[in-house]
RNA sequence: GCCGGGGUAGCUCAGUUGGUCAGAGCGGCGGUCUCAUAAUCCGCAGGUCUGGGGUUCGAGUCCCCACCCCGGUACCA
């Protein structure tokens, strides 16, 4: 028996101050989609997600609120996890660094780290700032005339202290070489030229150490200090594998695939990250792909800006969902917005594309197709065995956009993919109807009009599949609009199968829930604001 | 400052190794069908491809200069 692929792939974990917002759902979405399709592809998925908690903030926040800081870490995990299950996020897991697993984990591999001789104790002194839990460097405080530029109401306190010190320059060669065999390691491209020339220019060893909390986790070989930021933050996506806890399991999951992060934390991935490892011993994952940002447009002044509490501009995801739906949320980020560049959000824009995607293509088709079934059928087309299926889309070449599609779903090229389906697809289905005319041909040729009607159900078979990853309950829908599930079960369509035309030796008639005779509207189209 | 990526129709963007490359989607305008969520389908865009030089038989597509925008420049969602 063949040893079935494994695709183990994360996402970066999320400081619980404050609750999600679209640009950290975007980055979800892009993973869950590459999770939902490999699972298409045959692999065994393991999806990770998490909240990093080992933080100096969360100690403040959960005084402030009184609560002990496990217990507002919990309840923000619970918070975060009810948005991505809301935007059907199919993580397989979800690591809190507050967790004893975690815990464990990193006493592990700090200690190999340390045995492997590349800790060392040196002395950090520097401006701090207790809002941003780091030091700033002397640019940054130039910057803030002496204040820290995202605190400029706190004052900087100037702060010297013993920290261990993590080798990293030692690891400058090493890093080289291995961009130079992988060059797939960083993607997309852009961001791998950023990290190789920082790395050529210049490798700093970092601290990796703070003296005095009690929070987070105690050094193994030195408990008055605890393990700081970054090395702690990383290691999530080992020690959620069973790394230091279940070695068997960490075995057959590790190396991960790829790590989905924001491009603006590349270089811990990229640099600080294989070194890590390398120093511990441990395999190195794949591939880091550094998704773009999504900036908020405004609607009246047009200009674009970063979102954050601060700009005033956050939409709340759940807000979204709730206006309009989850499939829609995704359609909208997948579509719009490039995974590897940046992309922007304006309620404008987001129901620009919802109308004209959803509501007047994907949807009104959904519609106008279940309706002819069952006003000419009574929603029962009989046997079509014998019926070329093909028809819908002569002109196509079905199986070649297939393969296309894989290759740029597979490289997170998302946007592409889903023009590609929406163009070479959806349209084909509009304008094959308007070709045949069925609801002319109703009156003068059943059997005619069977025919194209059974060809509409195989378009409506072939596109749940192709957009199974992105929008997977609208996909669902299709599949189980006609009684496609007797010839394949919906978890074992594939993209490979979706060109292999509808035979199963019995009617095929319509299995979608029916209201007065009429299917209920999938997109209902809504007024641009 | 240095390094990197860009400036193409109202908007978002495609444009391989230089020669139907002046395009797509959306919006807008006109027409059409009626199964459908006033959806679909068909037709219409006269954009100096930021500006100026240069190489070439021929340049958004290569070289130089200028202007503008964006990212990185180390421990920052």
């Amino acid at each position: 028996m063949d040893e079935q692929q494994r695709f183990y792939i994360t996402t970066a974990i999320d400081y619980p101050n404050s609750r999600p917002h679209i640009g950290t759902a975007f980055e979800k979405i892009g993973a869950d989609v590459q999770a939902r399709f490999r699972r298409m592809e045959g692999a065994a998925v393991h999806f990770l997600m998490g909240n990093d908690e080992n933080t100096i903030k969360v100690t403040i926040r959960a005084r402030e609120l009184g609560q002990d800081p496990k217990a507002y870490v919990d309840e923000m995990a619970r918070q975060f996890q009810e948005v991505w299950s809301a935007l059907e996020i199919s993580n397989d897991d979800f690591i809190q660094t507050s967790e004893e697993r975690h815990h464990v984990g990193c006493r592990k591999f700090i200690q190999a780290v340390f045995d492997a001789g590349d800790i060392y104790k040196g002395v950090y002194s520097g401006h701090y700032c207790v809002g941003c839990e780091s030091f700033k460097t002397e640019k940054e405080v130039a910057e803030g005339n002496g204040r820290c530029p995202n605190h400029p109401n706190a004052e900087l306190s100037m702060v010297e202290e013993e920290n261990y010190y993590f080798r990293l320059s030692a690891y400058r060669d090493r890093l080289l070489a291995f961009y130079s065999a992988n060059p797939d390691f960083i993607r997309p491209e852009s961001r791998r030229n950023e990290i190789v020339s920082l790395v050529e220019t210049e490798l700093r060893d970092v601290a990796i150490s703070r003296k005095g909390f009690t929070w987070g986790i105690p050094v193994p070989f030195d408990p008055e200090h605890t393990i700081y930021v970054w090395f702690d933050a990383l290691l999530n996506y080992v020690t959620a594998a069973g790394y230091g806890t279940d070695e068997a399991r960490f075995e057959r999951t590790w190396p991960a695939d790829v790590h989905v992060i924001g491009k603006d934390i590349t270089r811990f991935h990229c640099a600080l990250w294989p070194a890590m490892l390398m120093s511990a011993g441990v395999p190195l994952p794949r591939k880091v792909f550094g998704h773009g940002f999504v900036y908020r447009k405004n609607e009246e002044s047009g200009e674009v800006a970063k979102i954050g509490k601060s700009m005033g501009n956050v939409v709340e995801p759940m807000d979204l969902i709730n206006d309009f739906s989850a499939e829609a949320f995704r359609y909208y980020f997948m579509s719009q917005c490039p995974f590897s560049g940046d992309g922007e959000f304006s309620f404008e824009r987001f129901a620009d594309a919802y109308n004209s995607g959803l509501a007047n293509n994907l949807g009104n088709l959904y519609s106008r197709i279940l309706t002819m079934c069952l006003k000419y059928f009574g929603g029962d087309l009989g046997e079509v065995g014998e019926v070329d299926l093909t028809a819908w889309r002569r002109g196509l070449d079905l199986p070649a956009l297939v393969e296309t599609l894989r290759d740029r779903v597979g490289a997170f090229d998302y946007t592409t993919a889903l023009q590609r389906i929406w163009l070479e697809v959806v349209d084909a289905a509009n304008k094959y109807i308007q070709e045949t005319q069925p609801f002319k041909l109703a009156k003068t040729d059943l059997e005619a009009t069977r025919v194209v009607l059974a060809n509409l159900a195989d378009w409506m078979r072939v596109t749940a599949i192709l957009i199974k990853p992105f929008l997977p309950k609208t996909a669902e829908t299709f599949h189980r609009a006609f009684n496609f599930e007797s010839h394949q079960p919906w978890e074992a369509v594939s993209y490979g199968s979706a060109s292999r035309p509808y035979s199963a030796g019995q009617p095929l008639r319509v299995a979608a829930p029916v209201v007065e005779g009429k299917p209920t509207p999938l997109f209902p189209k809504v007024e641009a604001r």
